[in-house]
DNA sequence: ATATATTAGTTGCATATACAACCAATTTGA
DNA sequence: TCAAATTGGTTGTATATGCAACTAATATAT
């Protein structure tokens, strides 16, 4: 029958299993120290915290996540007041998404609860492994997605080269 | 102000992204062959497909995921036919789970469309590669949980080892 | 033997996620 | 210029996920 040693040992349920596994520790990491911001929201800020006037579309693109996800999680964030959603008066279909005052707090603040998590989670591996984790992950998801990782990342992407990656 | 650089190019936000991309890529091959089947209840099907009258407890444990979860999941699978649940008769606390017919009909459908869904996503990568990505996540999935993740394999696992690892 | 503790599972509540269908605003094209 | 297409966002529906609080059943400990 089936060869379910090959699928078992196949990268994709390692990758579920510890994807799952660091998004229950960092909130928990993040609950113990009285914040309550999630696993999901916390990248969001991030690229908050870098643009200004992102709108949902961007965030889309650059989460590589539905339209629908960001409309809901920036319901939550708002309604916990850490940022803001205006329509763009120089294009109605636009929001205009913000970090408030709270929420700019808020990202400093998380930032060595962030650095202890990786880490942690890093205990043991070299630099190098660690990039090689990295790449072949990158690979991986270039392989399923044909979109490479790199070219989107919050930390490189400009306003004007987000264009139409999801539907 | 922060290093986002070494937090964005961790690899907790790498296993993130492409964990998310692999749901939905296995999710949109099921569904393209017709199969409403989703990405989490996969790897119970096969668990299932190996050992009769596992406990929900069992599962839990075997999946790392809390026990609401395969609660809700098992209860939806029940509701499609997949599977069935009866209480134990020797201990009426414990549920014991089995595929239907259908069900294991299934698992044998679905094993090639994740064979595929394999040789995609692992497209340029050397065995060792692959090997050392695996062993990689394992490594932090152990920094962070504490436990090994070969341990409780569906593959290793025996009903009797199965121990009270989550709350 | 019986009160207490533990265990397995469920329910309420909250979040994240995606698809399809929809609306409103803008852009395109004949 | 005005109808058609595109674009950005929302809503309905569905699944997954976890915590806390709960119930029922079994085990333990005095």
């Amino acid at each position: 029958m089936a060869n379910f040693e090959k699928i078992f040992n196949s990268p994709g349920f390692h990758i579920g299993f510890v994807s799952r596994a660091l998004r229950n520790n960092i909130e928990k990491r993040f609950h113990a120290k009285g914040y309550d911001i999630s696993f999901a929201q916390w990248p969001i800020m991030v690229a908050l915290w870098h643009y200004d006037d992102l709108s949902q579309k961007h965030l889309s693109c650059i989460m590589h996540k539905n339209k629908t996800s960001i409309t809901r999680m920036l319901a939550t964030m708002e309604k916990h007041g850490i940022i803001t959603r205006e329509t763009d008066p120089k294009d109605k279909r636009n929001k205009l998404i913000n970090l408030t005052e709270k929420g700019r707090d808020l990202v400093e603040e998380l930032v060595p609860i962030i650095e202890n998590f990786v880490d942690d989670m890093c205990k043991g591996l070299e630099p190098e492994e660690i990039k090689f984790l990295n790449s072949t992950i990158a690979k991986v998801f270039e392989n399923i997605t044909g979109f490479s990782m790199y070219d989107i990342s919050p930390l490189k992407i400009s306003k004007q080269l987000i264009t139409n990656i999801h539907g």
